[in-house]
DNA sequence: ATGTCC
């Protein structure tokens, strides 16, 4: 296989590389993974989980999650915690699609009451939620009213009708990450951005209609708490995408800025160029730490508004107010951020700039941050897997402090997005689907295929192993029946 | 992921 000889296995889901495997590693680099996960590795996780680990300032491991695989710099899957007094900041550990992340609403509706409207509902959504690349979203606004968007996220929902307070207080941090501002971003970024909200976007993006079938309900009591068990085959609404052109025009802009200053001004030397970073607490590392706030919050809006259509579409068609039907949301969460948190680092407690990298943040039971409701739960997390396979409601568990209280986000890649092109073809899987009971619209056959469910790894396998690792406990798993994705 | 190359 392609797993290197200087790894050792600490435990059942625990794999390691030492700092002895390359030059320059400050701390170990840490896998999670059964061993069959393990053997399906990307092998540039390793080598991108140990070259992380020579990070100015990284805190005790860098680690990668069960779905990981290759990314820009960092692994997609990767978790690394900084001290902000010495360490740095870097955009390849956050992602270009910041603040990418999945939203889990309820309704109350059987999924036997919504089989008999399944096409038109998935029609209507796809109707009404823009997809594809480049799609533009129906709110009209000027680049100021967007830069007041970036600056308070959710929270602009709010105050323009789009959004509730139970709403904000569901969204991981309320839905605004305090400190963004927009002094810190470029003209450009505001025009690729200020046209984009409530837009779904194209590659893995998508809104998802599943059922919570009672067989598959792992934790019962989790799973009350959660919401998941007002009806029998209750449907859900899960739904995944991020801050579009804007984040990416913002990580775009300072990749380039921190090339220009980390040797040069800071005399810092990295093993790959797409680790560019700078000092935390530099000016230029602090204005992207403004910057990736704001299109954090522009993440927060888009999927907002985006739940504002999905609530006007179910009222349309089901003749009933959105809280009649119950769609309310069970949690928001980011899955390609960098935030301040306090962690035990040695016995006592930290502020640590944690990246996360295609990892969610899962808090165990009891964790400041978390909303009164999830305080005995500990925080819901959502995991998205491909649209054939299912998804998955998690737990954050109280023994995943030392990955910093964080678990995956998916269920990986096997295969390049250029190679599930070449295996599957977009309208025969579209077939497929509707036969085996997922209806499904899409903007790009070509993108249908990509997101094939076997150009990805067992969804069953990644959540299990981070069960095992003590990081995410599974409540339940999520069957779709129609999707619409960009 | 992405006005899939300024």
């Amino acid at each position: 296989m392609n797993v290197p000889a200087a790894l050792k296995r600490i435990s059942e889901t625990i794999w390691e590389l030492p700092v002895s495997h390359k030059e320059g590693m400050l701390v170990p680099a840490r896998i999670v993974a059964s061993e069959k996960l393990i053997n399906q590795m990307d092998a540039g996780v390793f080598e991108q989980v140990s070259n992380v680990a020579t990070l100015p300032g990284i805190q005790r491991y860098a680690y990668c999650m069960p779905d990981g695989h290759w990314g820009y710099g960092f692994p997609i899957g990767g978790v690394a915690a900084m001290d902000p007094g010495s360490g740095v900041i870097s955009p390849g550990g956050i992602g270009f699609d910041i603040n990418c992340g999945m939203r889990l609403v309820l309704t109350n509706l059987t999924a036997e009451q919504v089989q008999p409207k399944l096409h038109q509902l998935i029609d209507r959504l796809f109707e009404r939620i823009p997809t594809g690349v480049g799609c533009h979203g129906f709110i009209k606004m000027k680049g100021d009213d967007f830069r007041s968007v970036v600056q308070h996220g959710s929270r602009w929902c709010l105050k323009n009708g789009f959004a509730s307070q139970e709403d904000l207080d569901m969204t991981e941090e309320g839905g605004c990450f305090p400190g963004a501002d927009a002094s810190h971003i470029s003209q450009k970024a505001v025009e690729r951005g200020y046209n984009q909200l409530g837009t779904l976007g194209s590659g893995n993006h998508y809104c998802e209609i599943q059922v919570v079938q009672p067989h598959n309900i792992m934790d019962r009591e989790l799973a009350d708490a959660f919401g998941l068990t007002t009806v029998p085959n209750q449907v859900v609404i899960m739904f995944h995408c991020g801050s579009r052109g804007f984040g990416h025009q913002v990580a775009t802009d300072y990749l380039k800025l921190f090339l220009s200053v980390m040797e040069r001004k800071y005399g810092i030397k990295i093993v790959d160029r797409e680790l560019a970073c700078a000092p935390f607490h530099s000016p230029e590392g602090q204005a992207y730490f403004s910057a990736m706030k704001c299109a954090v919050n522009m993440a927060f809006a888009n999927r907002q508004v985006i739940l504002h259509r999905i609530r006007e579409v179910f009222s349309d068609l089901f003749h009933a107010s959105p809280d009649e039907l119950g769609l309310r949301m069970v949690y928001d969460v980011a899955h390609n951020t960098a935030k301040l948190e306090r962690h035990l680092v040695n016995g006592s407690r930290k502020e640590l700039l944690v990246h996360r990298k295609g990892s969610t943040r899962a808090f165990g039971p009891g964790l400041p941050g978390l909303p009164e409701c999830y305080q005995k739960t500990g925080q819901p997390v959502i995991i998205g897997g491909s649209m054939e396979t299912g998804s998955y409601l998690l737990a954050g568990m109280s023994t995943g402090g030392d990955a910093w209280f964080t678990t995956a986000h998916g269920s990986g890649r096997t295969m390049s997005r250029h190679e599930a092109k070449k295996s599957f073809r977009g309208d025969k899987l579209q077939r497929d689907m509707e036969q085996r009971g997922i209806y499904v619209r899409t903007d790009s056959f070509g993108g249908l295929a990509e997101e094939a469910g076997a150009a990805y790894k067992n969804i069953d396998d990644v959540v299990e192993a981070t069960e095992l690792a003590g990081l995410s406990k599974r409540v339940a798993r999520l069957v779709p029946i129609g999707n619409i994705k960009g």
